[in-house]
DNA sequence: AGCCACCTACGAAGCTGATCGTATAACTGC
DNA sequence: GCAGTTATACGATCAGCTTCGTAGGTGGCT
C-alpha cells in the first residue's frame, strides 16, 4: 500500500524534493527559484530532474495548467527515514544507537534539542516497559 | 595533516573498508572471503576496488609479499563520522537532534543503547555547562 | 498576423562507479 | 623444466546520474 517502496532520490533528486517539501506543488519555475545558488544548475536541468522524478514515483505532477505543477509523492518523514537506515545498515551494523553517538559527538547540538532527544528516550522507555 | 580530508568511500567500498578495520591487514583474498554473501563479486572485482581505494587515498597497500596486504589508511570513526555529518548536512540541515530523533524513532534500541545515549547527553550538557 | 516570452520534450555528452574477462607474472611440487 | 594454481594488472563494458542544447508548442499583446 505505501506507495514508494524502492525508490531512493539521489542527492541531487533530495534537494527538489526539499524544495517540493517546504514549497508544496510548485512549478518547475519556482522549483528552480527556490533552489539554493549552489545547487541550481540550468532551467532544463531542473526541468529533467523533475520529470524523471516522475518516471520514478518520487514526484507526480498536474498536467491540467499550461505549467505544469509538481508535487512529491514520498513523504519527507518516510524518506528522511529511509536514509537514515540506509546509513544505519551500511554503516553501523543497524545499531541506531552508535549512530546517535556519532552523530551528536560530531556536531554541537542546543540545549534546546538535548532536551527533545531526552524526552524522546523518555517516551520511548515508558512506552517499552509499560 | 590529516591525511584524508576529501575521500569518501562509495558504499561498495565501505564494505571493503569495514573488512579492513575488522580484520585489521589483509589481502585480497581475505578481504574477499571476509565479505558477507550478498556483497561479494568477482575475486578481481574486490581486486580492483582495493586498487582504486589505494590511489585515492582510502587504503595503504604493502607490496613486499607476492599477496599484496591491503590496509585501512582512513580511520573508521572518521570516516563514518564524515558519512553522519553529510547525511547531517544533505537531509537535516545540520540540525544533529532532527537524524537522532529519525534514527531512533525508526528503529528499537535495547535499553543498553539506550542508557548509553543517555550517559552521553549528559556529558555533553555536563561538559557544555560548567 | 506576427513577435516574444515561456513552456515542455527529447536526445546527447560527460562522468563515475561497478563488474568482469583476459593477459601475464610468480610460486609450488614433482 | 613443466603444469597447475594463485597473484596482479589492465582494459572494456554497462548502467545510472547530471547537465545542457535545441527543437517545437502555446499564449499573450500589439
Amino acid at each position: 500500500m505505501t506507495p514508494s517502496n524502492r525508490e531512493r532520490p539521489t542527492d541531487s533528486q533530495l534537494s527538489l524534493l526539499s524544495v517540493l517539501w517546504s514549497r508544496g506543488p510548485s512549478t518547475v519555475r519556482e522549483v528552480h527559484e527556490a533552489l539554493p545558488d549552489d545547487l541550481r544548475r540550468g532551467y532544463t536541468t531542473t526541468l529533467k530532474q523533475l520529470q524523471l522524478m516522475v518516471e520514478q514515483g518520487l514526484a507526480l505532477r498536474d498536467e491540467s495548467q499550461r505549467s505544469h505543477v509538481y508535487r512529491a509523492r514520498v513523504g519527507e518523514e518516510e524518506t528522511k527515514g529511509r536514509l537514515v537506515d540506509e546509513l544505519l545498515d551500511k554503516a553501523f551494523g543497524g545499531s541506531a544507537a552508535k549512530l546517535v553517538m556519532r552523530a551528536l559527538s560530531g556536531r554541537v547540538a542546543s540545549e534546546k534539542e538535548l532536551g527533545e532527544i531526552r524526552a524522546l528516550l523518555d517516551s520511548i522507555e515508558g512506552g517499552e516497559r509499560g
